[in-house]
DNA sequence: TTTT
DNA sequence: TTTT
């Protein structure tokens, strides 16, 4: 019994990338800044941001992919996940991930931060949560990504990517 | 705007330990575990434990280590935060924190988790939330400390530490 | 675009209850108290129960049904969903439900308020999401129940109901 | 030992109404809603909307006031808590309100939900977390309002209400 | 009573 | 690397 749970709101600080699984299974990464503001004992104004790596399996990922963009402000909700690996200098680091279970594109409207034509297909905000075969776990489906961003970018999938879903596969998924 | 929120369930691994800062300020850290359970491609039960670092500050962290031990069922809400660090091979990595803002002991009555005597005062489960000054950033107040666990242990203050404050003294923070 | 998101921690006010609609689909309800503590001006301690109405859909509430008992500490996530009912007064009131989607039970070990022998089976904890065929709306799936507890106790399905899930029936959904 | 916690993201349905108690405490209401969409068993898509009554108190629902407007999209986060009302019918029934401990303002940027001028001295977009004072209990602080929305609407105070606090007085609480 |  |  455990409880493992994560929900961020923040803005993308790129475009999301996909890559594609040698099982065909998507795998979608970005990172989203969140802040925090207090004062220190001085009363001086101080300011940190934080910066979190998003992992989206499937769909929930291939949506993203689709409808986020750098500054699209999203709601995150998902599990911290580490991930050993080892970057060029050889060196074993530890990262930290959010498995992200469940993704709401915010603002809407007029808001900038979103992608144009299709976005209004989406109705201006849309709602995704993560199918079956990739709610349990993950780790099976998620086979270790050679290196985390920042201090660890993945690389892309070098082999040839299936074409994401259209609009229309997925249709029946999208809760709208 | 932004969110950053993280809700834990689990159980710690081992007693919490509190430090003082030169300023007096408390600092308590621990970890504790969630599983995740799924079935892979093959029908197999896979498990994976995640080991999460809690930090809560002041009185809050002081009545953590008051409480809970080894064991003990714990609800932690917090954010997460990263930390650079150097181990003792001089290499810098990066470690997150669970910063609690709340904690509620979980389980109670005859559940061997929770301490023994003084536990029954706590009314078989105790709340408790973070002060005012900790609240936002805490960055501040909590100083690079050197090393995170498992990877990374923090060392224990050196300094001689002043008391952990007497239940009399948190009564009226503690709320029940 | 939208959250409804809800996490409760409590106590079960009683036994689950679990109806059997006349599609098959099971409709489980049970009440858990939360309680808040504070002082008042006058520094007087002041306490406070809440009341919540859990709904779980399916095997969810088939599984809580079969491991939750009246006193069980239990955690549960899920959505706040209101719902008009006429009293057997005439008069129409709304309740409020929490729909649940995911429920974990705590204290396990030699906690009194789980469940004996199949519980030993649960490892001391178990967790369940909702399966996919609820998750949305649920609204469609849980036609209008009579009345909600303990204001409005809803009324028990008089036709003869399926006999609960064979625990082996649901062993693969299980997450452990 | 027990969590209460709602988040809650949607928008407002009219402009937020602030009251002050003789006390001269600021108690701050408005509603939000929240949507669900799901395909039914014959395949129709089918949509419900959820209005959730929020109570803000103190300076924390003075921020509300000056900053959210009709269509503002929210973050929300607090406690579910019920409510004994009589309406002008004579008849009990109980509503349920949030009560908020954290606002973020969602969309920002372009988005026309928000409020003009001062807005921009909000930097686009604030947080606010609930004071000390009424973040245990609350009960206490927010005596019986008479009557909840929608199907009971709360009277506003019928005496003079001081000015709310002027953008400089609540600087220091506000973390940008 | 919002929004798309 | 976002945003204000």
């Amino acid at each position: 019994m455990s409880v493992n749970k994560v929900i961020l709101v923040g803005r993308l600080g790129r475009d999301p990338e996909t890559r594609y699984m040698p099982s065909g299974d998507a795998v979608t990464n970005f990172s989203i800044a969140t802040d925090e503001q207090w004062r220190d004992r001085n009363g001086e104004r101080q300011t940190r941001t934080e910066w979190h790596n998003i992992t989206l399996f499937g769909k929930l990922g291939e949506i993203a992919s689709q409808y986020l963009r750098k500054g699209s402000q999203v709601f995150i909700e998902g599990r911290i996940q580490s991930r050993k690996y080892s970057g060029k200098d050889g060196i074993e680091r530890t990262a930290y991930d959010i498995i992200g279970s469940e993704m709401k594109m915010l603002g809407s409207r007029n808001d900038t931060g979103a992608a144009g034509g299709s976005y209004d297909q989406m109705g201006g905000g849309a709602d995704y949560a993560q199918g079956g075969n990739f709610s349990q776990g993950g780790y099976d489906a998620a086979p270790a990504a050679s290196s985390p961003p920042p201090a660890a970018p993945r690389r892309q999938a070098p082999r040839p990517a299936p074409a994401p879903a259209p609009i229309d596969d997925i249709d029946d998924d999208i809760p709208f």
